[in-house]
DNA sequence: GCTTTAGGTAAATATCTTGTTACTTAGAGG
DNA sequence: CCTCTAAGTAACAAGATATTTACCTAAAGC
């Protein structure tokens, strides 16, 4: 070694291959916040509240423990954030969805396929949900962030339900919220208990085909719940 | 210590408070599995595996920790013994329903509710299969008796929806897999997301009524899924 | 250029935690 | 009664782990 590394040569430290672990960061507070949050977010996800380490977090971060607790404070604070967030990235592409315009039974299953596909492709959200459920809930029930954003939660269900009765193609009575929890249940359940679903039922879950089966079974599933 | 319990005295194996903490238990291999498995089914579903604490599980069943490596090995392969034990309990209150001989539409529908009410008097077995999916599934997977355990896991289920096809109630193509995933998930995602979902939702969804409310909707589900 | 401050680093600390070791003793079988 | 095995206890070792402390330095504002 000559002298390649002048000053901040923070190399090796982490098994990582190519320059962007040698290049240090600028200083960039809300950069480090971020690949923070990051970081946090799949090892959370990947371990829980209990199993995840503070010092991974911080290695795969590309950033100091001492940051961590510089911009969140602590641990648990770090996992409420994370919550926060994912809860945030969740209602805001459902907020995208445009469904007031289709014909309700169209838009109800744009929906359904929606929840089912966005568990599919943010796996980390449905294993951060079931970390704070084991802990009861309180780092949620603490954040004012959530119950804010949550507001009104059921409104375009509500909506979309009142314009199928109307025009008859979905039945009366049917409870938005039940609803709501039916559609997301018949894909979570599928996703998160998909390592003892695929021994208890001795097939691959997650191929794509019987992905496919799945989603094509929720969707008319839930046509014919709501179906008048 | 008079002479208070012959030879097999077990007291209350968890929540006791006076006398039988301090009376030091008969030598009694058996019960002492017993105690710490029921422990341990305690700790690792409050806690999770990565958060349940040895000392704890010793602790409260009235045991030495060297008494869980004795017996288990390693605070995997207990929590592994658990699991297995979980998953036998479920499969063998299954067992316990007769199904066969009752009306299609009747059997599914005390199927249903079966599932349900299994899943709110057992909480336990909730957290302890999502601990064991955060975990991959890794546990079961190299574990024998869960496979032998689940063999035929959806017999029952088959045999009742053929009945109901020949006799008209139910519909042709019903995948009885999908169909069991989706009885199970409907109680399951309430129920294991109780906690975010009163938050989410503003209500307690562990309110008498509201799981009144839901176990019907779920029957009414279930059947519109399967109905003619 | 100089000062100040906020972004950043490394090492220390105090506490936990799993698993082990060395030891004690009840009680079954002779 | 005596012996020997297996149930049980308590204390320890080694390594993690969350959080803090003491320190450094880039760069923004003057």
């Amino acid at each position: 070694m000559t002298q390649a590394e002048s000053k901040e040569g923070n190399d090796s430290l982490l098994g990582k291959n190519a320059a962007s672990a040698r290049t240090p960061h600028k200083r960039d507070a809300e950069a480090t916040q971020k690949r923070i949050l990051s970081s946090a977010k799949h090892e959370f996800a990947m371990s829980g509240l209990a199993g995840a380490r503070v010092d991974v977090i911080a290695e795969k971060a590309e950033a100091n423990k001492r940051m961590i607790y510089h911009y969140f404070g602590s641990k648990e604070a770090l996992f409420t954030k994370v919550l926060e967030e994912a809860y945030s990235d969740l209602y805001e592409a459902e907020r995208k969805l445009k469904l007031d315009h289709l014909e309700p039974r169209v838009a109800l299953e744009r929906f359904v396929r929606f929840t089912w596909t966005y568990y599919l492709e943010n796996p980390d959200f449905i294993t951060l949900v079931n970390s704070e459920n084991l802990h009861k809930g309180v780092h949620l029930g603490s954040s004012g962030v959530l119950k804010s954003v949550s507001r009104n939660r059921l409104h375009m269900l509500e909506n979309l339900l009142a314009r199928g009765q109307k025009s008859g193609v979905f039945r009366k009575g049917i409870d938005a919220m039940q609803l709501h929890i039916s559609i997301a249940a018949l894909g979570y359940y599928y996703l998160t208990n998909r390592y003892t679903g695929s021994i208890v039922f001795r097939c691959d879950l997650m191929a794509p085909e019987m992905l496919e089966k799945r989603i094509e079974f929720n969707v008319e599933s839930i046509l014919r719940i709501v179906g008048a």
